[in-house]
RNA sequence: GCAUCCGUAGCUCAAUUGGAUAGAGCUUCUGACUUCGGAUCAGAAGGUUGCAGGUUCGAGUCCUGCCGGAUGCACCA
């Protein structure tokens, strides 16, 4: 009979279900694969890398097309028809194809074999895989996301780079890659020379108690304020940031005792979040090498003097618009060097940064460091990654520096994201608007559920909501932030997935109570055009989990978790599960229990959680 | 001033090496056995992709100019 696992609380972040049988391919792997044999085989010399499938954009053409025959014709000036017509007689695709067809200007285009579906979703019910495989070749990763600042509340502004940074190192964890997650923080700087006054002169112990971070900020507006006005208040707070880096014992330890409360926050926040770190090595750790890597840079010519600051200055390799050491002013193109020593002698955050570079290619060697980060710096890692491959150039061969930028949030007025009084919005407060707005819901549609289990509810889908609605846009544009859309559940929300999630363990669970379920074959039956329909969209998981890999677009995959939610929903209202009997129904059953591991999966891809019931 | 990013339906957003007739949701209108969870689904309406050129078999996507917006331009990060 078909054995359906249980169905709740089996996968989780683990890959299982890709790593058994490093054998299985999924259906457009293969075809991939037989395509680029033969083009191969009619064009010996040609370059098959780009020579790639995917999904059609309409169904009418197929399940998968290739275009990349015609790009290889315009290259050489063929017939690309003529090509295609070459290319299909060397190509054999007959296991999971139905005839290959040549449209339009030369595409090819798969129409994939019922029964090669049901085969593939055969091995997923399995445990073989779920519609996705680990890398062949396993790239190393850091990832460097979050970054708050101590002694600062986390607001807004780190949901992106918290919520991006953690559903990409998710979805490269799955797909097989090693990655290191490394939290930046904010630990050093300026900034404590005038908090450090402040706790030795205005520092209240009790609201310290009570609100350690509030504490910490009142007391850096107070100073800051008073610094503004008064230069002997700054002088004074400056002194305070000399002692403390001449490692003066008392300033050392506020300043540990100011990180170890903001970490109480961090760990408050990032528990709410689901957020873990393997690193969190902040601006401090790299202190003791910065003098170091200035010299160095000045050693090797990289860096000279100037304004008794020290700078990385154009070298003159780039034409002056596409040189970031470089900026034009009145029609002039003048200097804008990455300054790496003050005139005071203290550091700049370009001397952290190539300090954390060379740091992590030699703690780590890895293939890749990504950088989620605002927008706004982008011309500041235009310039550490130019200045690092200045500094040393074979090492910076063997990484590839990657800025993954991403937009603002904004609000319905088309401004920067605020509360009314307009202050930033508290991340913590955010997340307790959202889980009390959604206990809302779930008290209005569920009054009948234990409290508790409402809160749970509550909490699971307020977060995901606001997490999903951070990761749904295309990152690099700014978004409007609203909780009627986040929340609904109607659209592309996190809502409404989960909710399509539980509505499938719901039927699960209640097969599971039927006493008498019909033995069955374990072969899925795909009869239905909508239950080929959302099988089909099932084998797409994993091209979809390499792209947002490839790209570093969540968002990929939050349009792809919808349309599954969509093909199921079509589905549902057409293909009765538990009405129908027999091997229909194990079947049914069979795809209700596939499509809800890929939602979950995919969701906890995300970083969001679901739940059986809401 | 210069540079970067952006401009897609009334609104909020998609669109995977340049690919086929630019897609969703909201809103509006019409429907679906008091329902395998109606927190759902189906259908209709809605577009000169800011404007004007160019490149080519093919452009929302690439190039040029213009218009409009956001952001950034040495000792904060």
């Amino acid at each position: 009979m078909l054995r359906v696992p249980p169905f709740s609380g089996v996968t989780h972040f683990q890959t299982e279900h890709a790593t058994r049988n490093t054998f299985t391919m999924l259906p457009n792997k293969h075809i991939e694969a037989a395509l680029q044999a033969a083009v191969r085989a009619v064009l010996p010399d040609a370059d098959v890398s780009a020579v790639l499938v995917r999904p059609c954009p309409d169904p009418k053409f197929g399940d998968y097309q290739s275009n990349a025959l015609m790009s290889i014709a315009k290259a050489r000036k063929m017939n690309p028809r003529q090509l295609a017509e070459q290319v299909k007689a060397q190509l054999n695709v007959t296991n999971w194809c139905e005839p290959v067809e040549i449209a339009g200007a030369g595409f090819l285009n798969f129409r994939l074999k019922p029964e090669a579906v049901a085969a593939c979703l055969d091995e997923a019910l399995a445990g073989q895989h779920l519609f996705y495989e680990r890398a062949t070749n396993p790239l190393t990763v850091v990832v460097d996301f979050s970054s708050p600042n101590v002694a600062k509340p986390m607001h807004v502004g780190h949901i992106r780079s918290t919520g991006i940074g953690d559903a990409l190192q998710r979805i490269l964890r799955l797909l097989g890659h090693r990655v290191i997650t490394d939290n930046h923080i904010g630990d050093w700087g300026t900034q404590f020379g005038k908090l450090l006054l402040g706790w030795k002169q205005i520092l209240d112990r009790t609201a310290l108690e009570r609100d350690a971070i509030a504490e910490l900020e009142r007391l850096y507006k107070v100073i800051n304020a008073e610094c503004d006005a008064n230069p002997q208040r700054l002088e004074a707070a400056k002194l305070e940031l000399v002692k403390l880096q001449a490692g003066d014992v008392e300033n050392a330890a506020i300043w540990k005792e100011m990180i170890r409360l903001s970490q109480v926050q961090f760990d408050t926040i990032y528990g709410r979040l689901g957020v873990e770190f393997d690193e969190a090595l902040g601006e401090s750790f790299y202190n003791a090498w910065l003098g170091e890597v200035v010299a160095d840079l000045l050693r090797r010519g990289i860096a000279r003097e100037s304004e008794g600051a020290v700078g990385i200055f154009s070298d003159g390799s780039l034409p002056p618009k596409e040189d970031p050491f470089l900026v034009n002013r009145d029609g002039e193109w003048v200097a804008d060097p990455a300054l790496v020593r003050k005139s005071d002698g203290g550091f700049n955050y370009m001397t952290t940064d190539l300090a954390t570079v060379d740091y992590r290619l030699k703690t780590w060697s890895p293939d890749e460091i990504v950088y989620v980060v605002d927008d706004r710096q982008a011309p500041h890692f235009k310039k550490l990654f130019l200045a690092f491959a200045r500094w040393q150039p074979e090492a910076a061969k063997k990484v590839k520096l990657v800025h993954v930028g991403f937009g603002k949030i904004m609000g319905d007025d088309g401004k920067p994201f605020k509360t009314r009084s307009g202050d930033t919005v508290k991340l913590g407060d955010l997340l307790d608007e959202a889980e009390s707005r959604a206990l809302a819901v779930v008290n209005e549609k569920n009054p009948d559920l234990p409290e508790a289990q409402r809160r749970e509810i509550a909490r699971v889908v307020g977060i995901g909501a606001v997490k999903y609605a951070d990761l749904l846009p295309n990152r690099q544009s700014d978004y409007v932030f609203s909780w009627d859309k986040m929340l609904s559940l109607q659209g592309n929300t996190a809502p409404y997935l989960q909710y399509a999630y539980a509505r499938i363990a719901s039927i699960l669970r209640k097969a599971g109570e039927t006493p008498n379920i019909q033995p069955s074959t374990s072969n899925i039956q795909l009869g239905a055009a909508d239950e080929l329909a959302l099988a089909k969209q099932l084998l797409n998981f994993g091209g979809v989990l390499e792209g947002v890999a490839a790209d570093f677009r969540p968002n990929y995959l939050c349009n792809y978790l919808y349309e599954v939610a969509g093909a199921f929903a079509k589905f549902y209202e057409a293909c009765p599960v538990l009405k129908s009997e027999g091997e229909t129904r194990a079947s049914r059953l069979a795809l209700c229990e596939l499509t809800g591991r890929v939602l979950k999966q995919g969701l906890e891809a995300l970083g969001i959680e679901v739940l059986d019931q809401m």
